[in-house]
DNA sequence: ACCGGACCTCAACCGCTGGTAGAGGGTTGA
DNA sequence: TCAACCCTCTACCAGCGGTTGAGGTCCGGT
């Protein structure tokens, strides 16, 4: 019990057996990155807790076995920080995706949900909850339960671009409509559970609705 | 019938709808590197098959949605091409659509002015002229004239696929119908002629549809 | 026959990521 | 007091993923 916080060499010491790769000067520059911060001794030493360990564990895993790159791994600890809780997926614990942030939208396997309060909802999209009041009562947004899934954001931030240019939610159902028809469609043929073939067809529906869009658009 | 395949410019064009960070350039590079190897004709000039275009679309789909680096993403295709199913995490080859991006965004680039005659259309897409007729009477695709756009390639493409699942052109009316709702909406902002804004706004409109799709399915 | 635009190759260059190296100096504990 | 350990800071670096441009060829239209 005596320290339970260990210097930047101890924790060398114990990331090496399972990362080969690893030395004080990367682990100081992850600190750097502002992807782990250790408290400090009086005299500046870096004290690492068992969490900031774990911490490490999970950025090295995250570069070792999915390869993303440390602004990636960044933004998922972010989110896990702000207790937004991933469902599934990847090494210890899963990434998030959907953000204020980069790109990652496929239907596929990295499929994550977040499980947000209207609170977080507002903030994380940038909208009144005015706006997301609204959005809800043209069925738009749906919370299941108390809760908002990662999509949601999306759905919340563009609405607020929209009405930019004048197009306000009630201008919006027909997304919804189409939107159930669509999946309405898959799941005649996938079924009711989703499945990779649930995902993929989504994917497949989705291009055609981009194309169709596309060709249409005047010249 | 002179040409089934797809100059590398036309392929811009079309991966540009998806990827809005493609350029020839890169393309060259990926050649290069050994993750495509399309035809060539006997002065030299490149030649894309349907099948050239896909793994384009597949390399470009795993950088942007799993981050992998070219290496790894060569090792998944090489273990395609010798049959194998690609083990954990990688997308089978029917990933991501429009994507919620960082800045740029799918409708954004250059105008998609392929024009191709009815062979070349089926034979870049691999569908039958039955099923191209098919689609056409049910307002899927158009002709402009004798020719069609780089979009109708991507309309057929995925028709084909859906058609695996047992899904047929008549079942895709309403995909039409939402889309020249979308449009009219669009048009009903920014007028009848193609602008920046009319882009912008048919990127967002895009962002929305996916996004809700996603939300809708099944958890 | 000619012209412009699309295409070719090849080599040089570039910005960003993910670190490393090492100088110069304080801290700790035996 | 001394070795081992830790600190900061600046400089540098290699590889990845392309871009740029010079110099030249090919092809469809008039």
């Amino acid at each position: 019990m005596a320290r339970p916080e260990l210097s930047i060499g101890e924790v060398l010491q114990l990331l090496q057996a399972e990362f080969s790769d690893v030395t004080i000067s990367k682990i100081r520059f992850l600190e750097a990155e502002g992807l782990v911060t250790p408290a400090r001794t009086a005299s500046g030493y870096r004290k690492f807790a068992a969490a900031d360990v774990e911490r490490l564990r999970y950025v090295l895993t995250a570069q070792r076995d999915q390869y993303l790159p440390l602004k990636v791994i960044k933004e998922h600890l972010g989110a896990l920080d702000r207790g937004l809780r991933p469902a599934a997926g990847g090494p210890p614990i899963a990434p998030s995706t959907t953000d204020a942030g980069p790109a990652a939208d496929d239907f596929g396997a990295t499929g994550t949900d977040l499980s947000l309060t209207k609170a977080e909802l507002c903030a994380a999209a940038g909208v009144s909850t005015a706006l997301l009041a609204e959005l809800e009562s043209h069925g738009l947004i749906v919370a299941d339960g108390k809760h908002y899934g990662g999509d949601a954001i999306v759905v919340a931030q563009v609405a607020a671009e929209l009405s930019a240019y004048g197009i306000e939610p009630r201008h919006l159902r027909p997304f919804r409509t189409a939107a159930d028809r669509e999946v309405g469609l898959i799941e005649q043929v996938t079924g009711p559970r989703r499945t990779d073939q649930t995902q993929e067809l989504a994917a497949l529906t989705v291009r055609l609705h981009t194309a169709l869009v596309r060709s249409r658009l005047p010249r």
